[in-house]
DNA sequence: CAGTGAGCGAGCTTCCGCTTGACTT
């Protein structure tokens, strides 16, 4: 038994410090948080000043049993949790549970896992800092109770039955995404004509280049930019003035969680959940540092192997040091940036994390390498029958720096399309004439923001200050859970747009088309998250503002620096709350999303769309009607907000009946699982490239044929009354009875045929008094 | 696998943040 005992989260992180302070000292981790509030009754007495009633759950009893023995077997507990808000409360319910006295229990804190940090951490133990607990306390009070009086809200105003839910973080994070869909549905591209001429001339090996120059301005109409060109007819082009500055490039700061999950988004492709799952197995077999952090901090030690890793790989003229800061004042900074624990390893074998491994690499070195530099020319050319300005401008590369390995990507909102990237200009000179090839006015729509990805939400909550990198990914994960966002893929229109061209004195038109507004894994409200969202606007603003938690995290940091009292705080917070969430049930009313499309043409009855049981419909009718309502379900990509009058009787066109087949009818339709036939009691799916509301029979019947001769060729033998099936399958001939599938025994399995009913049944009851022993998870192959 | 959509209301759901395995298809 050790002398010491030291308690850390992670189990990862156990080893390495064991491994660090040697053999006085047992590193255990206790996983995180070890008590967590009472789900009965809140886990709060509100009437009691808020006191907390906590409860070790089910699945932390077996880690606190053997900490507990632990601590009674060894002389000193060293609490050495996480140096922030939640670090520090897990300490506290250490000692609480452990029985440990905070007044001398020793508790020693480090950002980075090195040997000189932890070596450093020992010498200098503290006390808990109780202050910094109860602010842990009043955020863990407040976002239970957020969560759970808004929730029952939910349940009793809104008509739909889901297990819906609001929380402090969910609720803002599908506010951004739904006011984010409304300014694009409300959103007017307006147009207008770019100028851009092209010229020719020689570079300094003598050959012809082509160039690019923009024009003065963008012109409003069509009529403007044709009246630009006819000024150009028989115009000389000539360089007026040229302007060579330098410039250059800085690299990002290391990872973060979140800037992590960004570029394995944009670069790799990558969900943020996909990115962590990776992370972890990386930082699990010790490759990564701890993937959880907000810090772009890197440890002395790191430094010095990064700046190895460059002189050797680069030379020393590629080595730049830099200190990064954090921009985010919410940041708690207990970790070291995310960085390869070893610098010298470019690359891992593991075919799942290497790419990510690469990633986090390349940005590791990158940030700590010189700039890159740059020289910006900008060319004037002058127009001979107008002296307005064209504008030519290049970039040339004279030294590549950090963009020898690593370049940051751009989210859509972060580029507009004016900044495209230039190449390089031939050398020119003042008062040297031009050659114009051709110059295009362009017709060009302006863009509404872009949906938001998964990563550019997490980006966009970082910067409200909303949610930690332990919780991106489940945030992400829950609104989707939830319903009240989709990830999906959207597909574009066309769109026509105008170019008009002057080349050799003569003005063309012509008119392209462009796909627009197609989206690729973006994120969408659905019905029900805009309705909950305005339901929540309306009663509970000040909860779904965007500085709430900015606001109560500055308070937060009050307590924690001893200058407020964490339940004086919570008081304050919960009276106007709880007096809003009594009010509420009591005054609103259930909120059914309707929203009035017309009136039937045929019968005069209001058409309606709403949310149902099963989700946003169409409704003819009322339900007091004599005759009974019509109800057609709405397609996934509509929405109650945006369908027409037109799009929702295009729904009542199904079910279709097509007529008879084989004398049975044949009738179309939209269920659960996309479009399908159905015929004589069987459903056939519709192949992807048939529409259901166009579909004709003699394209249906095929798939009857089809499905029915593939049934007949997988059956080998069938025992009818039994409900026994002898099929062939991809693995060869098994038995079938209900939905559950019997492996026959190898002896029997060249003569599949020839097993009788009594064999099978043997068989079926073998194989269920032993079943079969579990295999390991199959790996997944495929990316989402 | 695929059809539904009143109102009544039993018994259910729910938060955020800290950590990893144990489940079978």
């Amino acid at each position: 038994m050790a002398k010491n005992l030291v308690i850390v989260e992670s189990p990862a992180k156990a080893k390495t410090i064991e491994k660090i302070l040697g053999k006085d000292f047992e590193v255990k981790s206790c996983f995180g948080h070890i008590r967590d509030l009472e789900k009965d009754d809140m886990g709060i007495d509100i009437a009691n000043n808020f006191k907390p009633k906590y409860t070790i759950p089910d699945d932390k009893e077996k880690i606190v049993k053997e900490l507990k023995k632990l601590a009674k077997d060894t002389d000193e507990v060293w609490l050495a949790t996480d140096e922030d808000r939640e670090g520090e409360a897990i300490s506290w319910h250490l000692c609480e549970v452990l029985g440990l006295d905070p007044d001398v229990t020793k508790r020693i804190v480090f950002h980075e896992i090195t040997k000189p940090a932890i070596e450093r951490a020992v010498q200098q133990p503290r006390l808990l800092d109780m202050n910094l607990v109860n602010a842990q306390q009043a955020r863990r009070i407040l976002d239970r109770i957020v969560g759970f009086e808004l929730s029952p809200v939910l349940w009793r105003k809104m008509s739909m039955r889901n297990s819906l839910s609001a929380g402090r973080v969910q609720s803002v994070a599908v506010r951004l995404i739904v006011e984010r869909e409304r300014e694009i549905n409300t959103f007017n591209a307006v147009s207008s004509f770019k100028v851009e001429a092209f010229f020719t001339a020689k570079d300094l090996q003598g050959k012809n280049i082509t160039f690019k120059a923009e024009g003065p301005t963008r012109f409003k109409t069509a009529e403007d930019a044709e009246k630009f060109l006819q000024q150009c007819i028989g115009a000389a082009y000539s360089v007026k003035d040229i302007q060579v500055k330098p410039g250059k490039k800085s690299p990002a700061a290391p990872f973060t969680t979140s800037t992590l999950q960004q570029e394995a988004s944009r670069k790799l492709g990558y969900s943020v959940s996909k990115t962590m799952l990776l992370a972890q197995k990386l930082y699990e077999s010790g490759k990564i540092t701890y993937m959880r952090t907000d810090s772009v901090n890197l440890s002395d030690t790191a430094l010095g192997d990064i700046q190895n890793a460059i002189t050797t790989n680069y030379g020393q003229r590629y080595h730049q040091h830099r200190k990064f800061k954090n921009k985010n004042e919410s940041a708690q900074e207990a970790h070291e940036a995310i960085r390869p624990t070893y610098m010298e390893n470019a690359t891992v074998d593991d075919s799942d994390t290497k790419k990510l491994y690469e990633l986090i690499w390349k940005r590791t070195i990158a940030s700590q390498m010189s700039d890159a530099e740059l020289e910006k020319t900008i060319a004037k050319i002058d127009i001979s029958t107008n002296h307005e300005e064209l504008t030519a401008s290049g970039e040339v590369l004279k030294f590549d720096g950090f963009l020898k390995i690593y370049m940051e990507g751009k989210d859509d909102e972060d580029v507009s399309d004016e900044e495209e990237s230039d190449g390089s200009l031939p050398a020119l000179t003042v008062k040297q004439a031009l050659d114009l090839k051709e110059m295009k006015a362009t017709e060009r729509y302006s863009r509404p923001a872009p949906r938001y990805t998964e990563a550019s939400l997490v980006k966009k909550l970082e910067e409200l200050g909303i949610g930690r990198p332990s919780t991106y990914a489940p945030t992400i994960t829950t609104v989707q859970k939830r319903g009240y966002v989709e990830k999906r893929d959207k597909e574009g229109i066309k769109r026509d747009f105008r170019i008009l061209s002057l080349k050799a004195d003569k003005i063309t038109k012509v008119t392209e088309s462009e796909n627009t507004g197609a989206e690729k894994s973006k994120l969408f409200p659905t019905d029900l998250g805009m309705i909950v969202t305005d339901f929540l606007n309306q009663y509970f603003s000040s909860v779904m503002d965007y500085g709430f938690t900015a606001k109560i995290e500055g308070e937060f940091d009050e307590v924690a620096h001893g200058k407020k009292i964490w339940n004086k705080m919570l008081n304050d917070f919960y009276t106007p709350f709880h007096k809003d969430v009594e009010n509420t049930l009591e005054k609103a009313e259930r909120v059914k999303g309707e929203r009035q499309l017309g009136t039937d043409q045929e019968t005069g009855k209001p058409i309606v769309a709403r949310m149902g049981r099963y989700g946003p419909m169409i409704q003819i009718g009322k339900a007091e009607d004599e005759e009974k309502p019509k109800f057609a379900k709405m397609k996934s990509t509509q929405s109650i907000e945006t369908i027409t009058l037109e799009e929702a009787m295009e729904l009542f066109r199904l079910p279709r009946n097509l007529g008879q087949f084989e004398d049975q009818d044949v009738l179309v339709n939209i269920g659960r699982f996309g479009p399908y036939a159905a015929h004589n009691k069987q459903f056939y799916s519709l192949k992807k490239e048939m529409d259901p509301y166009t579909v004709e029979l003699d394209e249906i019947a095929p798939l009857i044929v089809e499905k029915r001769t593939a049934k007949d060729e997988r059956t080998i033998k069938i025992f009818e009354k039994e409900k026994i099936q002898i099929l062939k399958g991809p693995y060869g001939p098994y038995i079938k009875q209900g939905l559950r599938n019997y492996k026959i025994p190898k002896e029997k399995i060249d003569a599949a045929a020839d097993i009788t009913l009594e064999e099978a049944k043997a068989i079926i009851e073998d194989v269920k008094a032993n079943p079969p022993k579990k295999k390991a998870p199959p790996r997944k192959k495929k990316a989402e």
